[in-house]
DNA sequence: GTCTATAATTAGATAGAC
DNA sequence: GTCTATCTAATTATAGAC
């Protein structure tokens, strides 16, 4: 029985945990920093204040913790396809690769809401995202692609960041876009299309 | 005399007007509206707290203010470009739009900052920037571009949310770009080469 | 582990002096 | 017009009951 409580609890702990981290993710990203407020996020994860501090000790460390989160998500869904992708030809490789990038912003569009929030402003929240979890991804992954795509080394800035605003913008304002257009950028055909047109405009296949 | 004076007093009143309402453009783009706090924002603008009410009412209305001040900035630049475009070619003429919404962009990184702060949750706010800002200046501009870039209308959205996060980005997270690549997208060679970018992406010169 | 109560700070809005 | 003082409500962090 002392294995079985002891168990329980533990799963319980983690439960707990998750639902609060999920609950900060949403509320970070949807309010920013200081928009969103601790007591909210509570509410939302369905406990109290109280069982944030314990369980991450402050507000600033929750919401290092739903970055980590974040990044962890981005993180597994590009491992997954870049071992998994059907091709070898270099270009369509590339362009799988951002059809992917695409279908995870439709999925996770806290990641990009995050990264406008903060980039806006040069603080250690900055300073802590890019030197923990984006400086090492750029570094790794955008020369590659910008080989591929046969880019000037001066314009890879240029090219990184029109391609995360075209690919992730439509889902980050998905509330926007729903009013203004008509069009729900959530539904699978609309993630797909998306998909196609950011491939197409970065890397047109030939 | 009574001219003098009451002519000083008018310019005074909107001196200060126009210093909260610039202080507010930064603060609520920088920090979100919750993140803002009018104190702050009186702060930044040299004045006190007490006069954002006598010159605003609200929080709320010094927000509205501060959004109607983007867009017209905004409508001023295109208005200007629209009247002065060097070219009649249909297809250079939409790159040159496309050019000046980069700089624009550049100029003012405020507007892509609140449109995506706003765009994220379906409130009041948002619907009140679409339909007075939005749907009219989407309805105008878009089709015409579409037309010329040869577009199915089913991809309107699509080509819209990834010019305007294509343009925009680089400029609104300026710090993390100086940051993560060392590049100031702010400096004017920069500007023009991410113009030049996204025009070329967009719709490439034939 | 979970939750309630509360302390210290800060928020937006308001009243009134000058 | 401008500014200070203050009210009510909300914030994060903490202490302690169970």
């Amino acid at each position: 029985m002392g294995e079985q409580a002891k168990t329980t609890r533990q799963q319980q702990r983690e439960a707990t945990r998750a639902r609060i981290l999920e609950a900060a993710v949403r509320a970070f990203t949807d309010k920013g920093f200081h928009g969103a407020s601790t007591r909210d996020i509570a509410r939302l994860a369905g406990t109290n204040q109280g069982l944030i501090t314990y369980h991450f000790s402050s507000k600033e460390a929750l919401w290092r913790a739903a970055a980590d989160a974040l990044f962890a998500d981005l993180e597994l869904r590009l491992r997954e396809k870049l071992e998994n992708v059907s091709t070898r030809d270099p270009r369509e490789y590339a362009r799988e690769i951002i059809r992917e990038y695409v279908r995870f912003s439709a999925a996770r569009p806290e990641l990009f809401r995050l990264m406008v929030d903060e980039g806006k402003v040069a603080d250690e929240r900055l300073n802590w995202l890019v030197d923990k979890h984006i400086k090492s991804r750029f570094d790794a992954l955008a020369p590659e692609l910008s080989k591929i795509a046969g880019l000037d080394g001066e314009l890879l800035p240029h090219a990184f960041y029109a391609l995360a605003g075209a690919a992730s913008l439509i889902f980050a304002v998905a509330p926007e876009c729903r009013r203004l257009t008509g069009l729900d950028p959530a539904r699978a055909a609309a993630v797909e299309a998306h998909a196609d047109f950011v491939a197409n405009l970065m890397l047109p296949s030939r």
